[in-house]
DNA sequence: TATTGTTATACTCTATAACTATA
DNA sequence: TATAGTTATAGAGTATAACAATA
C-alpha cells in the first residue's frame, strides 16, 4: 500500500503522523472554485507588489480605471459595475479624493447624488499604473502563451 | 461625441454626474486579474450558500479534503499544502476539532509535530460535501460547456 | 415614501511578530 | 540554535443596519 494511500482513521490503529515532501492532488484538483482561487491569489500578489510603490490596491485601481471611462459616474453606478457595496464605495473614494486624485461633485438636477471624476494627477497616475497593471498581469501568467491568455479571459468572462 | 466617450476632468467645464444605465468595458476586462477575481467571487458565493446549511466555509473545505486524502498530515505541510500561513491552520484545525469533524494526534517521534486526521463523524460529512461542492462548482459555471470547463480548469493550472 | 450617500458596526480573512515546547 | 505549533494582534476586506439629506 502506497504512502499516499494509507488508510488511517482517528480510530484506526495507524495514526502516526506523516509529513509527505509532497502532497498529491486532491478533488480540490478538479473543482474550478479552488483552481480560481489559487490563480487568483497569485496575479493579486503580484499586482500588490507591483503597485506597492503608489500604495495602490486593487480595488482603488480598478475604481481610477471606471471612473476613468465614465467620467461623472455616481458612486452607486460604480458600486453596481465593480460588483460591490454603496458603503464600500464611500471609504475607496474617500482615500482618492485626501490623495488628490478623484473628486465628488454634486449633481445640479438631483443634489442627493455625486458624479466622481479624476483630477488631472488621478489621470497622469493613472496613465503608469495602467502599464504597470498590464505588465503585472502578463507576469503573473508567463506559463500561458498570447492564445492560452486569450482564451482564459474568455472563458472567464463567460463565468461571469 | 457619444455619451461613453465623454472627456470631462474635474479641471473641464462639463463635470455633471451621470448615472448610466450599464457603464461600459474598460481596461479591466482585458487584464486576468480582474476577470479571475470576478469569476472566483461568482463560484464561491454559490460555494458558500450550498455549504450554509453546514456551515462550512471554504477553507475548512479545502483542509477536510486534504486531510483525508493525506491521513496524519503536519499542520506545517497543510498550510504548504493550502498555500496559507501556519497560523491560520491553528484556528482552522481548532474549529474542526470542536466540532468533531478532525484530531490532532502527536507524533511519537518527534512531539512537536500534529498529525491531523479526520474522526468518523468527518469522514461522514466530508462525503456528502464532496458531492454538494462538486454540484455547486458545476452550476456556478452552467454557462460552460463540459469542454470548456475543462479547459479552463488546464489553464488555471497551468497559472498557479 | 423612496433613494443617495453616509456612519457605525461587526465579522471574516489574512499577515506578522513573539512566545512555548520540543529537538 | 532551529523547528512545530501557538498566541496575540492588527490590518484589510466585506456585509448589514440605521441614519441624514434630498427627491
Amino acid at each position: 500500500m502506497s504512502k499516499r494511500k494509507a488508510h488511517a482513521t482517528a480510530n484506526s490503529p495507524v495514526r502516526e503522523s506523516v509529513e509527505p515532501e509532497q502532497l498529491g492532488p486532491t478533488l480540490l484538483d478538479d473543482t474550478l472554485g479552488y483552481s480560481l482561487r489559487r490563480a487568483q491569489l497569485q496575479v493579486f500578489q503580484h499586482f500588490t507588489a507591483t503597485m506597492a510603490v503608489h500604495d495602490i490596491r486593487p480595488a482603488q485601481f480598478s475604481a481610477l480605471v471606471v471612473v476613468e471611462a465614465n467620467p461623472g459616474v455616481t458612486q452607486s453606478a460604480l458600486a453596481q459595475a465593480l460588483g460591490i457595496d454603496p458603503p464600500r464605495v464611500v471609504n475607496l473614494i474617500h482615500k482618492l479624493e485626501e490623495r488628490g486624485l478623484a473628486l465628488r461633485v454634486r449633481c445640479k438636477r438631483d443634489r442627493r447624488s455625486h458624479g466622481i471624476f479624476l483630477t488631472k494627477s488621478g489621470e497622469t497616475l493613472l496613465a503608469e499604473l495602467k502599464q504597470l497593471a498590464l505588465d503585472s498581469d502578463r507576469r503573473a501568467t508567463v506559463n500561458l502563451s498570447d492564445a492560452e491568455r486569450t482564451q482564459l479571459l474568455a472563458l472567464l468572462q463567460k463565468v461571469y
